[in-house]
DNA sequence: TATTATAATGACTTAATAGTCATATTTCAA
DNA sequence: TTGAAATATGACTATTAAGTCATTATAATA
């Protein structure tokens, strides 16, 4: 890796740890700079503006993570199987970067700072994931595995939301440091919900 | 109701208005006072300040759907029926105040210009929600209508997020003038996916 | 080594906006 | 009618922080 993506990659891991650490309101690129032990205009040699450097922080996570349930979904045979191991995924994803997303999920939970377009980007990226969802939960429509009156792609986002909101619980309850078998636990509690509700028939 | 009451009021829609038109972030203490046909200084003769001011937008709504909802859910007899009415009632408010939740759910999602204080009560509001829904749940548990190994607090929190979802992906699909029968036709498709889950059997 | 190109610096400029307060206007009771 | 109290005003101050750019340092090359 050239010195020059080093630098970049410096500036990524100080914005991220900064985030952490302060949230993204109180960010501001001479802290940036000052935590990568850089001179401010340093980082705009990196990054056109703010905004660019809070979006390729934001999409550098999501890609790593998608990827990741990518392979491992892949790998599986049927939507429920594939369900599972999307879930499972993507909540170990969120606790091995927990204090990132408990910023961005309690904190400030959005996207408020972001302009336009990379607020375009970022309503992009959340579909990318979501038609990836639709796509394996319509299969199951048609294996016969799941209801034909549900809306596929609704019920993607409703997914997407029960895992962040199962997150999101734990981290109102001080609940940082989830061992394996939490992750388990919390990975069937989402599937269980998801697949069969809360009614006991 | 005095005249002081109504500058309150007055200030409080003036930045309900703007917040629809221009989002959170872009609300400043000038354009409000414009907005309501006043001068700056007086907008801080009835709030404390800008924080206080967004706390009691955010707040007030709350409010008032919060009372709809206990009336007529407090009509209702059995867990399932009580959240039936509950999901519909909530459902309802955010259409009858589209413009205001598209820019919460969508533009601005959240309250990352609240401060701490201000944040306390947001959180503060939330619980109290999910709390109520938590004892319905709990009631149904009890009575045999829902599952026995879920978690009601938690299960709460997932409920909340299912309707919201349901709202933001109809928002982010242009959906905005919803007829009566839409609003119904949500509420089951919410209500269904929350008892029976996804799946066939 | 000398020269050019590339990278880095941080003081400075600019813009935005929250909050203040001396002054002006309005209200209302005596 | 009058003057004191309550309201309202908006120009002004203070602060914060994004982005710039002339200057300096470092690396590459001949």
């Amino acid at each position: 890796m050239s010195e020059i993506q080093d630098k970049y990659e410096l500036i990524l891991a100080s914005s991220r740890k900064l985030i952490e650490e302060i949230g993204f309101s109180a960010l501001t690129m001479d802290k940036v700079a000052q935590k990568a032990g850089i001179a401010k205009g340093t980082v705009y040699l990196y990054f056109k503006d703010k905004d660019d450097l809070l979006e390729k922080v934001l999409s550098s996570g999501f890609e790593k993570m998608f990827e990741r349930i990518k392979i491992r979904v892949g790998n599986e045979n049927g939507a429920f199987n594939k369900l599972q191991s999307l879930i499972n995924e993507n909540i170990r994803h969120i606790y091995e970067n927990r204090y990132f997303f408990k910023t961005i999920f309690l904190d400030e939970v959005n996207v408020v700072f972001l302009k336009k377009k990379s607020k375009e980007s970022y309503n992009l990226r959340r579909k990318r994931y979501t038609d990836y969802i639709a796509d394996i939960i319509k299969s199951g429509i048609e294996s016969g595995e799941f209801r034909k009156d549900i809306n596929n792609s609704k019920t993607a986002y409703m997914l997407v939301a029960l895992i962040k909101t199962g997150a999101i619980y734990n981290f109102l309850n001080g609940m940082f440091d989830l061992t394996s078998e939490m992750i388990e636990k919390d990975t069937e509690e989402i599937l269980n919900l998801f697949m069969r509700g809360i009614s006991v028939k």
